[in-house]
DNA sequence: AGCTTACACGTACACGCGTACGTCATGCAA
DNA sequence: TTGCATGACGTACGCGTGTACGTGTAAGCT
């Protein structure tokens, strides 16, 4: 587990945009990015450049331009964002948070029957470690 | 919904101390986070006076003694940090982010229960609402 | 070959945050 | 009544972040 310096909110922008379309050059995520807030191409450059520093980004020359590509994937930051927020408005405890967002957001049949068949599966998963227990 | 600037991760606990309990004097809010972290008296004075031009929390003098009290419900900062962070990563979806929780951090029998009666809960509530449609 | 464009890279700067010191006033003890 | 303790409040400082400019250089156009 990378002991990395957190990513900052903007920062974390230019990562899901890497993600989604993968290796890619400064341009190219600053023209992504573009199309959902107005930013400087250079201000994208600079995120790149902290977010290597930061372990977060591999990069190379092809010919003179720089391409980057994630070291991370997705799961994992999500994963210590998720830690982070859970830690410190639930205590640690995430079951409170899942109570929240369900009951804060409301769910329509569709969720339910998502949520239902979710807890379904978990359902014959534990009971499939349970057995070994009994 | 007032539109207030953010709270800081370190706030963020001082906040939580006020909720926890109630109005209190900086001394007695300084030996509640003590308990959990080496902080300076006059760091937690500095938090608590930022946070109040932030709006988060209220002051009045009694005697000498400054008394601060919170402004926002739990509930309030609760919601704008996760909704926040489901933006962020999960593209404004809250299901990925259940999904994630449950998946991730994985259910024991009594927490699946718990899962069940919610959404059990929810859908007799849903119900109710649904047979007004039809 | 000279000009323009595109890009990398160093540098900058203001603001927020985490942290705390120093000063001044006030209440209590001797 | 003269200290000492306690607290408010102003101030500071370094680091991270959001944002971008300026300079140098290489590629392509004329």
């Amino acid at each position: 587990m990378a002991e990395r310096p957190v990513l900052s909110k903007w920062e974390m922008d230019v990562a899901r945009v890497v993600w989604e379309i993968g290796p890619a050059s400064v341009r190219e995520i600053h023209e992504h990015l573009s199309k959902q807030r107005q930013i400087d191409f250079t201000t994208v450059q600079t995120y790149l450049r902290r977010m290597e520093s930061k372990g977060y980004l591999n990069s190379s020359l092809k010919g003179r331009i720089r391409i980057y590509s994630s070291r991370t994937r997705p799961g994992t930051v999500i994963r210590e964002n998720v830690n982070e927020l859970v830690d410190r408005l639930f205590g640690g405890e995430y079951m409170p948070l899942v109570r929240h967002l369900i009951e804060d957001r409301g769910v329509d049949r569709e969720k339910i029957a998502e949520l239902r068949e979710l807890i379904e599966r978990l359902e014959t998963e534990q009971q499939q470690k349970g057995t070994a227990d009994e």
